[in-house]
RNA sequence: GGCGACGUAGCCAAGUGGUAAGGCAGAGGUCUGCAAAACCUUUAUUCGGCGGUUCAAAUCCGCCCGUCGCCUCCA
């Protein structure tokens, strides 16, 4: 089945196809460094990161570009508050950023450009501009003038006239049309600069990723991205420079991303409702906030809550425990690698045999339909079930049933290689979730393996009274205790 | 005011014409000394409401109600 992805320009899903056979060509909009992320930069970036994934596991050779916006008003207003040169700001967020985004198990771009290492192509573009009719210098200042492109608004979907009535901005003098924008920027004393051809300046907003995209995608090509809030008016001042300066498409397939809310309403820097990624790590796990994002919809929105982090927790729980239970089995056990021969699984075998041969089928089913990974981890846990009935009605498990949770377990690396999950060697994970919840409980795990060995003597005892005592102490303070045939072992509730 | 999106079980969430995935939580059962975990069964005759199109609608159309977003920097 073919690829389909929704394009915010048609509003529609379409079917994919690249511009040149083979590969994919994707820019998204990366971050304005002069503060650290918050979570709705963990979606976005999560997001497209399983997009770009999930192209090169389809077979796309996938160029994917990343920018960070390293010259802008924050930046600079940051530094002068600090006190500092701008590029102190711009470096320090910039390596937030890498950790932040390391942390949550991105994969690197091939590409990750600074916007001030282009500004040669920036100039180059205005001057394009400039030469064409559409943009006019104005006192240092160079503007698009929108009139000039019929297009304008054809991705937001606007009328120019309205948006010119309603419009807050500011009408400078130095504009000749209210809704026109700057492409470049006089120099105020203490601001940096770089020459031009209209003196000493710097940079628009918009300019530095129509410069970039070309730079390393070319004139037209096939994915950007970004968040919602970029419809308007960044990605539409995108495709006004780019489309005006090449006259020809920009990009093909417009991508971007849902918010995320925090009580149902969007999280945002101006209402002051937002949290940094780091703020969120300091209480959950990466791997869950990133099974949080995966488990909607990209365009969807998704509320932020600790409950709802707390049930993401609780799924990806349960998947890493069955993984863990498979690698304990195959590590005690080498499996044959095929299934040996006039060997059929039967039952509950045959029908985790079923689940795993659909497995792949269905996972890229789902991603095929416009990255849907909230269905793509049904399916995940769909095997999970079947799995778990097999190790529950197969004692010791025969050649055929090793080789069957042998492929299971590579059926998962494979697909959270796609995802960016199940990194973790399962046993480790489920430990570390289990240290970071023992921390917020005021027993130490030294007691809790005290109490335990008391509790295996007083069973041993048949001193039933004793041991639920302990039992029942225990699961007071929150933690729960797993009795198996190996011995007993605890998790916190 | 203009434009747009969404409303599916207690909660989260898939599902864009063919008879409601999955997860969390809950209930009953198997297992267990008793529990927990795991497994099994179960929890929406129904998809905000009202009409319409169709053999057939959560899915298409219209109206209404509700929530949210964009129109200013924002992922």
């Amino acid at each position: 089945m073919a690829l389909r992805v929704y394009n915010t320009l048609s509003g529609e899903k379409e079917v994919f196809i690249p511009l040149i056979p083979g590969r994919a060509g994707m820019y998204v909009c990366g971050v304005t460094v002069y503060d650290y992320c918050h979570i709705g930069h963990a979606r976005a970036n999560v997001v497209f990161d399983v997009i770009y994934r999930y192209l090169g596991y389809a077979g796309y050779d996938v160029t994917y570009v990343r920018n960070y916006t390293d010259i802008d008003d924050k930046i600079i207003n940051r530094a002068n508050r600090e006190g500092v040169d701008y590029r102190t700001i711009s470096d320090r967020y910039i390596r937030a950023f890498d950790e932040d985004m390391e942390r949550l198990g991105l994969a690197k771009p091939t590409v990750e450009p600074k916007a001030t290492d282009h500004i040669g192509g920036i100039i180059a573009i205005i001057e394009a501009l400039i030469a064409k009719g559409h943009a006019y210098e104005s006192e240092g200042d160079v503007y698009y003038a929108v009139e000039t492109f019929p297009d304008y608004l054809k991705l937001s979907k606007r009328n120019l006239d309205e948006m010119k009535a309603g419009a807050r901005v500011e009408v400078g003098d130095k504009k000749r049309h209210p809704m026109d924008f700057a492409l470049w920027k006089d120099s105020k004393p203490g601001e940096p600069w770089w020459q031009s051809p209209w003196g000493k300046g710097r940079p628009g907003w918009h300019i530095e990723c129509s410069a970039m995209s070309m730079e390393f995608l070319g004139m037209t090509f096939d994915f950007h991205g970004g968040g919602k809030d970029l419809i308007f008016p960044h990605h539409e001042n995108e495709i006004a420079q780019s489309e005006a300066a090449n006259g020809c498409q920009f990009v093909r397939y417009w991508l971007h991303n849902g918010f995320v809310n925090i009580n149902s309403e969007k999280m945002s820097k101006s209402l002051g409702n937002f949290f940094t990624i780091r703020q969120v790590l300091e209480k959950f796990d990466p791997e869950t906030l990133r099974f949080f994002i995966l488990s909607a919809h990209y365009r969807s929105p998704i509320d932020f809550s600790d409950q709802n982090l707390d049930e993401a927790q609780a799924g990806l729980e349960r998947i890493y425990s069955f993984l863990a239970a498979l690698d304990e089995i195959l590590l005690e056990n080498p499996a044959p690698p095929e299934l040996p021969a006039g060997e059929s699984p039967t039952g509950a075998g045959q029908e985790l045999q079923d689940k795993l041969e659909n497995l792949i089928p269905r996972f890229c089913e789902a991603m095929d339909d416009d990255f849907n990974t909230a269905q793509a981890l049904g399916v995940l846990f769909d095997v999970v079930r079947a799995g778990n009935r097999f190790l529950a009605e197969t004692g010791a498990p025969a050649p055929a049933g090793l080789s069957l949770i042998a492929r299971t377990r590579d059926r998962f690396a494979e697909v959270g290689q796609v995802l960016g999950l199940f990194g973790s060697r399962p046993a480790a994970w489920l430990e570390g979730i289990k240290s970071s919840k023992a921390d917020q409980i005021n027993i130490s795990p030294a007691e809790i393996e005290g109490l335990i060995v008391e509790r295996a003597e007083a069973r041993k005892a048949k001193n039933f009274k004793r041991s639920d005592e302990i039992r029942d102490l225990l699961l007071e303070k929150g933690v729960q205790l797993l009795d198996s045939a190996q011995g007993t072992t605890w998790k916190i509730r």
